[in-house]
DNA sequence: CACCCGTGGAT
DNA sequence: TATCCAAGGGT
C-alpha cells in the first residue's frame, strides 16, 4: 500500500498543491457553526451529524442541539431518549445513539476530555476511520487523514486514480496518500480544504475545473477525464415492502408504542403496524392487533396512504383509523404484547404529548394527518 | 466484504 | 420521474 501511494505521489507537485488548496481554502471557507472555535465535542458532534448528511441540513439540528447539549457533560447526563427527540428528522438514528454512549464514556474513562490519539478516540462508538481523522485534524492539528466521499472524488481526479473508490481497500490507499499530502503544521485546514474544495468546486456532476484553484496540478483535467472519475459501482434498487398502520384513537388518547432496541428505526415510536401481503390490510391490521395486544377493533375509515423511501427499502403504508370494539376503562396504561414479542408496551398517550416522542419522519407523516382532523 | 442503516437536496 | 448521493459506521 505504501509503494502503491508512492507511485501515484511520484512526479506530483505536492507543494504546489498544497499552497494553492490552502490559499484558496482560506480565502473561501464557509463560516459554519462548528468553525467558530476548534472544541473537540462541538467538532465532534458537528462531524457525526455530517455522516452522511449534506450542511445545509445539519445545521438547523447542529444550532437546536448544542444550545440544549452545549457540553460533553451536558450531553452525557441526558436521556438517550431526548437525545432523539433532537436527532429526529435526521435519520441514521444510531449515529444518536452511538454518539450519548461514547459521549458517556468519555465522560467516565477520559475525565470528560476527548481522546486525542487514533486508538483510543477510534474505538468510540459511531467514530469510524473518518470521524477519527476528522477530530485529531480539526481539533487537535494531528497530521491523521480524514476521507470522505469528497476526498475520494477530489484525489481520484486529482491523481487520476481509477480504482473503484467503494472498496475499502481503495480507501485504505487514499488515506496514505494524504498523510503523504498534509503541510507541516497545516492538517486542519488542509482536510478541510480538501473536503470544501468536494463540496464547492470538484462536485459529483460537472466539476467547475474552469474556476478550480488547483486545476494547473489536476490529472484528470490535464486528461480530459473529470467526467469519468472517480469510478463507482452501481446501486441496487430498494424493494418495495406493504405495511398496514393502525391509528387506534379513544377519547383524546392514541395508542403508540417503541421500536426495537436493533435495526431499522430503532428505538423511535410508531403507531402499530405490521407487513401485510395476501390478506386485506384493514383485517391484517385488525387481527394483528387482537393477536399482538388482545385488542378487538373496527374499522372506522382509510387515511391517506403514506409512502416513505429509505436508502434500500420503500415502505407503502395503508393507514385505518379504528376503533375500540370493547371500550376500555382506562386509557392512561400499557397495553402488553404477547410473549416472544420484539416491541416493548404499547401505550395510551394523550394526543398533545405525541410531540414529547421522536417519531421517524414515516410516521410523522401519519401523526400530521391526526392534526388535521381535530 | 456485503449488507444494513434515514432523509432531503440536486440534477 | 428517476437516480444519485451527501463531512460513514456497525455488523
Amino acid at each position: 500500500m505504501e509503494q502503491a501511494a508512492q507511485q501515484y505521489l511520484n512526479t506530483f507537485p505536492v507543494a504546489t498543491f498544497q499552497k494553492l488548496l490552502l490559499y484558496w481554502f482560506e480565502r473561501n471557507m464557509r463560516q459554519l457553526p462548528w468553525r467558530k472555535d476548534q472544541e473537540p465535542y462541538k467538532i465532534w458532534v458537528s462531524e457525526v451529524m455530517l455522516q452522511q448528511t449534506q450542511v445545509d441540513t445539519v445545521i438547523p439540528y447542529y444550532e437546536r442541539f448544542m444550545s440544549r447539549f452545549p457540553t460533553l457533560e451536558a450531553l452525557a447526563e441526558a436521556e438517550e431518549e431526548e437525545v432523539l427527540k433532537y436527532w429526529e428528522g435526521l435519520g441514521y438514528y444510531s449515529r444518536a445513539r452511538n454518539l450519548h454512549q461514547a459521549v458517556k464514556e468519555v465522560k467516565e474513562r477520559y475525565g470528560g476530555r476527548v481522546p486525542d490519539n487514533r486508538k483510543e478516540i477510534a474505538s468510540l462508538k459511531g467514530v469510524g476511520p473518518y470521524t477519527a481523522g476528522a477530530i485529531l485534524s480539526i481539533a487537535y492539528g494531528q497530521p491523521e487523514p480524514a476521507v470522505d466521499g469528497n476526498v475520494l472524488r477530489v484525489i481520484s481526479r486529482l491523481l487520476h486514480i481509477e480504482e473503484d473508490i467503494q472498496k475499502a481497500k481503495t480507501r485504505h490507499l487514499f488515506e496514505e496518500i494524504v498523510r503523504h499530502l498534509i503541510p507541516k503544521g497545516r492538517a486542519s485546514y488542509f482536510n478541510q480544504g480538501l473536503m470544501e474544495l468536494g463540496a464547492l468546486v470538484c462536485t459529483p456532476k460537472s466539476p467547475h475545473c474552469l474556476t478550480c484553484p488547483v486545476q494547473e496540478v489536476c490529472r484528470a483535467y490535464q486528461a480530459g477525464m473529470q467526467d469519468q472519475l472517480p469510478v463507482k459501482g452501481k446501486k441496487k434498487k430498494p424493494k418495495t415492502v406493504k405495511i398496514v398502520a393502525g391509528v387506534l384513537m379513544e377519547k383524546g388518547h392514541v395508542l403508540i408504542r417503541q421500536r426495537p432496541d436493533n435495526g431499522l428505526l430503532a428505538k423511535l415510536y410508531e403507531f402499530p403496524n405490521v407487513q401485510w401481503d395476501d390478506q386485506e390490510p384493514d383485517e391484517t391490521i385488525s387481527r394483528y392487533l387482537f393477536d399482538m395486544y388482545g385488542l378487538r377493533t373496527a374499522t372506522v375509515e382509510q387515511w391517506p396512504s403514506v409512502q416513505h423511501t429509505f436508502t434500500h427499502l420503500i415502505w407503502e403504508i395503508s393507514v385505518y383509523r379504528l376503533h375500540l370494539a370493547e371500550p376500555l376503562d382506562k386509557l392512561n396504561g400499557f397495553v402488553f404484547p404477547q410473549e416472544e414479542q420484539p416491541f416493548s408496551a404499547a401505550r395510551w398517550e394523550r394526543i398533545e404529548d405525541l410531540e414529547r416522542y421522536p417519531f421517524p419522519v414515516s410516521h410523522q407523516k401519519i401523526k400530521k394527518e391526526i392534526w388535521k382532523r381535530l
